[in-house]
RNA sequence: UGCCUUGUUGUGUAAUGGUAGCACAGCAGAUUCUGGUUCUGUUUGUCUGGGUUCGAAUCCUAGCAAGGCAACCA
């Protein structure tokens, strides 16, 4: 049970919000979500679930100049495939009449003001952390002319940035955000779903609470650089007298090899150096899902990382672990080679095929079997034969055996090599009396490697990636590097490879396990002609 | 150098005054027609110093370290 979990249920004990729970996941629609934001929308729907309760999905739209319907669709669409349903679809610019008046009133308590100071003015009245504020010499206004000119702004009588309304919380406080902070500013924008009609939009700390508080949320769950902003996140809600709920910070995610900031996402896709946010190398959900990722290996990784108040850097490892986990259930086995080799049975007759039963997933027995064509030559991996074998290498080598996995146990005898000394085809001989089922097949041998028969195998293009850095810990500018300088040029290798025959399009699992190498799926850009596979994850090693 | 938060094996996360556990990673072995899976075993840890207590990761105290905060961003 992590923290928040002990504060819902001392909560639930004490009656508090009537023994209810009710959540929210508050994203803003100024990019696409990513891994870091699944941790927090299974937290938040996850508590929901749990504990009987509800879990809006509200977009903080407060700021018009970053936001745009796009990322409202996507982002919708990330948590649904998820797994997650929000009980009620809410934004906070639905609010912005509410959160309007609310602020009239708190000028006519003389609790708010509006000041003309320029922006590097109120920057320099606020002071410093170890210094108090200095008072702006508007401050003072009376109540009438406070609301005349906050009914002016409002009105579009002003110039962005002339005017702006502020909160009267004294300017001593040790906590910056306490300051005299501002409620609301000038903006002559256009908004993604109110569209012209304000010129003036609320700020976070001036929309959050109370678009919390009017959903009756009773668990606001923020991350932790929201810790200073809850004391004005409870002045407000106090000043209005409104249901007050309780602001609780964990800590994000942090991923090794990766970065997470939105904006530094964005770069990459602005400036080309991924195929776009759904590039399955990016740490977007919409990428992971490209990847191959399931909902439920990302979840049960959102669980695995757990929930505490400490900085942390998960090791991605933890990620391909969930990812393996889940894909070694669901998958559907066949065999693909990807750096082909031609293999010669120089023993088995020229024209012959024969039709081998081979499993669809051993942790599946439900999914059948189909039949894979056996012939004279094959395509095998060139990796899985080595001239010169240390001890540590059992796979195919002049003179040893090894099992074609559902065929037969063949020998090598010898290879043909071109001018260049680079090996063109391995001849091998086959037992016949050793083919998989028979009586006989239970020879013991050091290693069953995958093939394709050459006549039947199909051309696919196939995209290995890894890492999209180079680095543990890319976003570290410490040695005055940026993000950019850790790219990994490796990060994906196209490669053209076989697969099995009766893999196609249009009959395609979503998921695969290329026997002995990896999981992958197909990418959205394959077409009948071309089919493209991604790689999810190797195989442990 | 003001305020806030946080320090538990390599990485995460439990233990709520009573045997420091779990997962990943690592290592070793068993099984295996995938060097996968599964199974077994195993190395490594309470930031430091003092104090309270029969007993401290936990409480107190003094340090140290890390992170956050001075946007008309969220």
């Amino acid at each position: 049970m992590n923290f928040i979990e002990e504060i819902i249920e001392k909560d639930i004990e004490n009656r508090k919000n009537d023994a209810k729970v009710h959540t929210r996941f508050p994203p803003e629609p100024n990019g696409y979500l990513h891994i870091g934001h699944a941790k927090s929308i299974c937290l938040n729907f996850g508590l929901a679930k749990k504990y009987n309760g509800l879990c809006n999905l509200r977009f903080d739209d407060t700021n018009p100049v970053k936001e745009d319907v796009e990322y409202v669709d996507s982002i919708k669409e990330d948590i649904q495939w998820l797994g997650f349903q929000w009980a009620e679809e809410h934004y906070a610019s639905d609010y912005f009449e509410q959160l309007y008046i609310w602020a009239e009133d708190l000028i006519q308590r003389g609790l708010a003001y509006v000041d003309d100071q320029t922006q590097e003015e109120i920057s320099a009245g606020r002071g410093v952390p170890t210094k108090p504020g200095t008072e702006s010499p508007y401050r003072n206004r009376t109540v009438e002319e406070n609301l005349d000119l906050f009914r002016r702004m409002r009105a579009g009588e002003f110039a962005d940035g002339t005017k702006v309304l502020r909160a009267k919380t004294g300017m001593s406080s040790p906590n910056m955000h306490m300051r005299d902070p501002i409620m609301y500013r000038i903006l002559h924008t256009a908004h993604h779903r109110t569209g012209d009609q304000w010129c003036i939009y609320p700020m976070y700390d001036y929309a959050h609470g109370q678009s919390d508080s009017i959903e009756g949320i009773t668990h606001s769950i923020c991350t932790l650089e929201f810790e200073v902003h809850r004391p004005l996140y409870d002045w407000f809600c106090e000043a209005l007298q409104i249901h007050h709920p309780q602001q609780i910070e964990f800590a994000r995610l942090n991923l090794n090899y990766t970065i997470m900031s939105k904006r530094k996402l964005m770069q990459l896709v602005q400036e080309k150096h991924v195929m776009g946010w759904d590039d399955p190398r990016m740490p977007t959900i919409c990428g992971l899902r490209r990847r191959g990722y399931t909902p439920q290996s990302i979840r049960n990784f959102a669980e695995t990382v757990g929930i505490a108040k400490r900085d942390n850097i998960i090791d991605v490892s933890l990620l391909e672990f969930c990812a393996r986990e889940d894909l070694n259930k669901v998958a559907t086995r066949t065999m693909a080679v990807l750096d082909p080799v031609k293999l010669i049975i120089d023993n088995y007759p020229d024209h012959q095929t024969e039709e081998l039963n081979a499993v669809n997933n051993p942790e599946n027995p439900e999914a059948g079997t189909r039949i894979v064509p056996f012939t004279k030559e094959l395509w095998i991996e060139r990796a899985d034969f080595r001239e010169e074998a240390d001890k540590k290498f059992f796979r195919l080598t002049i003179g040893k055996e090894v099992r074609l996995k559902y065929a037969y146990i063949i020998c090598c005898t010898h290879v043909d090599k071109d001018e260049n000394g680079n090996i063109t085809a391995i001849h091998a001989t086959y037992d016949p009396a050793t083919k998989s089922g028979s009586a006989e097949s239970n020879r013991k041998v050091k290693a069953t490697i995958h093939w394709l028969s050459v006549h039947h195998a199909k051309e696919a293009e196939i995209r290995l990636f890894d890492r999209l850095f180079d680095s543990s810990a890319p976003d570290d500018n410490e040695d005055g590097t940026s993000f950019i300088d850790h790219l990994n040029p490796n990060s994906l290798i196209v490669q053209h490879g076989w697969i099995e025959e009766n893999l196609t399009l249009e009959n395609a699992e979503p998921h695969y396990q290329f026997e002995r190498i990896g999981y992958f799926c197909v990418d959205k850009e394959a077409t009948p002609q071309k089919i493209v596979f991604n790689k999810t994850v190797s195989l442990k090693q």
